[in-house]
DNA sequence: CGGCGCGGCGCC
DNA sequence: AAAGGGCGCCGCGCCG
């Protein structure tokens, strides 16, 4: 499955042209310091400081060992040392990494052969990530009574310098008699790098145009109101549906009046959903989803989200690397992953800045013809938009066409237009669909399935099994089979799914990671002070994440060195996951002053 | 009053 | 134009 990968490259995705070998961990003793070991000789540590000076502690042997640092919870760790201008290149995510390595197919085997489970402190910390983030989490830049005990005012206290090595050597054996011990390696090392990243770009902020973002607030919404008050330009909406519903007290923001007044007014819909609506001719749809655009606009991203998130021109939301099942990152506050088009034109690089914004065309449809090492499938990919290539390959007549079989084979439709081109998907690229629907079929089962890299996707939960359970007595009801059918297609579909946007995840974290290592190995440059904070108001950093798509704040003169290395880190990560496997994956580049510039 | 499920919709 | 995967956030409306 992972064809290419040697040992010293996995090592080599989450640092910067390291060669050593030097492993670091950290974490509370007894008598209150935090003591650095060597997990192979913990009896004589390294050192042994009071919280306040581990910055220090840390920088100096960063700068003389270039360690990874083996460490809890980097979410609990980095940002305190961050906020005291100390960056790392590596380090291992126990916490991260025991989420992987406890559920993955690729250590079953030795966990059912007696391996130790997890220890409690994981289970808490994990639990503590759920609570509410400590959004001020780094601000406090020399409060670091909190390093131990107590970690990030979460309500998880975590574990002792003791636990951690315990853990570390617990992770250590389960990787090494694992099933693909370098795959692992690398998922754990990437996973590692996208905490620190994740960490990172929390720390320097998106560049973020309160004045651009106002504007565009004014020009769609009007005026900014008083508190209570509704924009002037949605009240006017408003107006008009409810002249045109006749109903002169109908509250737009409530779905149920909505829907009676709809019906009241002789308009048959079963939802107020925007695409239902389309489907009805009445002079009040027209001003009813005008409404609701701008509705969303108002309370997602509205003058209350600024005066929150948005603070010294950056806006700073909590990303919770790892955060789904699948690998995706989540975010906790602010919306990150779901930022509108329509206010993206705030986004804009400091003075003497750039921002090279970068994302991966069509990444899934090509990591599934690596997965399935599809070479029809990746003929209609290489050098070329893969829609298109489907096309030219003779599969379906339209540009549209090929897009709609190919997420419907993703994403497992089974009816409506992309159900039905399916089939001609299945033909031309039989490798890829046997994989998409093998995956579905040990779903379907109730079994788990892995991305490229080894990480797993969760069982279902009781209540699943129970309803397939009640299907297969003899006394169940036709409506019993059919609920189980339906929730078994409905699992199918999510391991479907998971194996391809899970491996795609892999795929990202990679080239993240790499690129990550290239920026911090470039110079900094003078005179260019970028309102970021200590640790990278002179180098190119990277500033959001997005799935498949990055942006990267860099001093203007660095812009077209930035650009030529998110490109090579790209092909990079491909290599590192397919090793020679004939794919690319090009990559949508500009290198512009405002987000907005950037759009396809 | 806070918690929670849901509808709806933004992003990939 | 409208069916399939993953998320987070908002307001509403119901509940205790």
């Amino acid at each position: 499955m992972l064809g290419g990968t040697t040992d010293t490259r996995a090592g080599d995705v989450a640092g910067v042209g390291h060669t050593g070998n030097v492993r670091i961990a950290i974490g509370p003793r007894d008598d209150g310091l935090i003591a650095l070991v060597d997990p192979d000789a913990p009896g004589q540590p390294l050192a042994a400081v009071p919280a306040g000076e581990l910055p220090a502690t840390v920088a100096a042997f960063e700068r003389d060992e270039s360690p990874r640092w083996v460490w809890s919870d980097t979410r609990q760790w980095y940002p305190k040392l961050l906020a005291a201008g100390v960056r790392i290149e590596r380090c291992d995510d126990l916490l991260l990494a025991a989420a992987i390595l406890d559920h993955s197919t690729d250590t079953a085997t030795v966990r059912e052969h007696g391996a130790a489970a997890a220890p409690a402190w994981i289970a808490r910390l994990r639990a503590g990530q759920l609570a509410p983030a400590p959004a001020a989490l780094g601000t406090a830049l020399f409060d670091f009574d909190d390093f131990d005990g107590d970690q990030g005012g979460a309500g998880a206290p975590g574990p002792s310098l003791d636990e951690v090595l315990a853990e570390d050597a617990r992770q250590r054996a389960l990787t090494a008699d694992s099933a693909r011990p370098r795959a692992m390696r690398l998922l754990l090392a990437a996973e590692s790098a996208g905490a620190l990243i994740g960490a990172e770009l929390h720390a320097a902020g998106l560049p973020w145009s309160r004045e651009v973002h106002e504007r565009v607030l004014e020009t769609t919404l009007g005026p900014r109101p008083r508190p209570g008050a509704k924009p002037e330009h949605m009240e006017r909406f408003a107006a008009a549906v409810r002249r045109e519903l006749e109903a002169p007290g109908l509250n737009l923001d409530s779905q149920l009046e909505v829907l009676r007044a709809l019906r009241a007014a002789g308009i048959p819909v079963e939802s107020t959903s925007r695409w239902e609506l389309r489907e009805h001719e009445h002079p009040a749809i027209e001003p009813l989803i005008a409404y609701k655009k701008l509705a969303r606009l108002a309370s997602a991203n509205g003058w209350a989200w600024l005066d929150e998130w948005i603070v010294d021109g950056r806006f700073r939301p909590d990303y919770v690397p790892g955060g789904t099942a699948t690998g995706r990152w989540a975010t906790s506050g602010g919306g990150a992953l779901q930022l509108p088009k329509l206010v993206r034109s705030a986004v804009v690089a400091d003075p003497g800045w750039r921002l090279v914004v970068a994302d991966a065309a069509q990444l899934e449809p090509r990591v599934l013809a690596a997965l399935a090492r599809d070479e029809a499938m990746a003929d209609a990919a290489r050098g070329r938009d893969v829609y298109r290539g489907i096309v030219e390959a003779g599969v379906v007549e339209e540009r549209d066409q090929a897009k709609i079989a190919v997420l419907g084979a993703m994403y497992g439709a089974t009816t409506g237009d992309s159900g039905r081109l399916v089939p001609r998907l299945a033909r031309a690229f039989p490798r890829a669909m046997a994989l998409v629907d093998r995956a579905a079929a040990q779903g379907e089962r109730g079994g788990s399935v892995t991305t490229n890299l080894g990480r797993s996707s969760p069982l279902p939960p009781a209540s699943w099994r129970e309803v397939q359970q009640r299907a297969s007595e003899p006394e169940a009801s036709p409506a019993d089979e059919r609920r189980a059918r339906s929730s078994a297609r409905d699992w199918g579909r999510f391991t479907r799914n998971f194996v391809v946007q899970g491996s795609a995840a892999e795929w990202s974290l990679c080239w993240m990671a790499a690129l990550r290592s290239r920026l911090a190995a470039m110079e900094p440059s003078a005179n260019r002070a970028a309102a970021s904070g200590p640790v990278f108001e002179a180098t190119p950093h990277l500033v959001y994440y997005l799935h498949d798509e990055i942006i990267v704040h860099t001093p203007a003169e660095r812009a077209e060195e930035v650009a030529a290395a998110v490109a090579e880190c790209a092909a990079e990560a491909g290599r590192l996951l397919f090793g020679d496997f004939p794919l690319d994956f090009p990559l949508d580049l500009a290198v512009v002053d405002s987000y907005a510039l950037a759009e396809g």
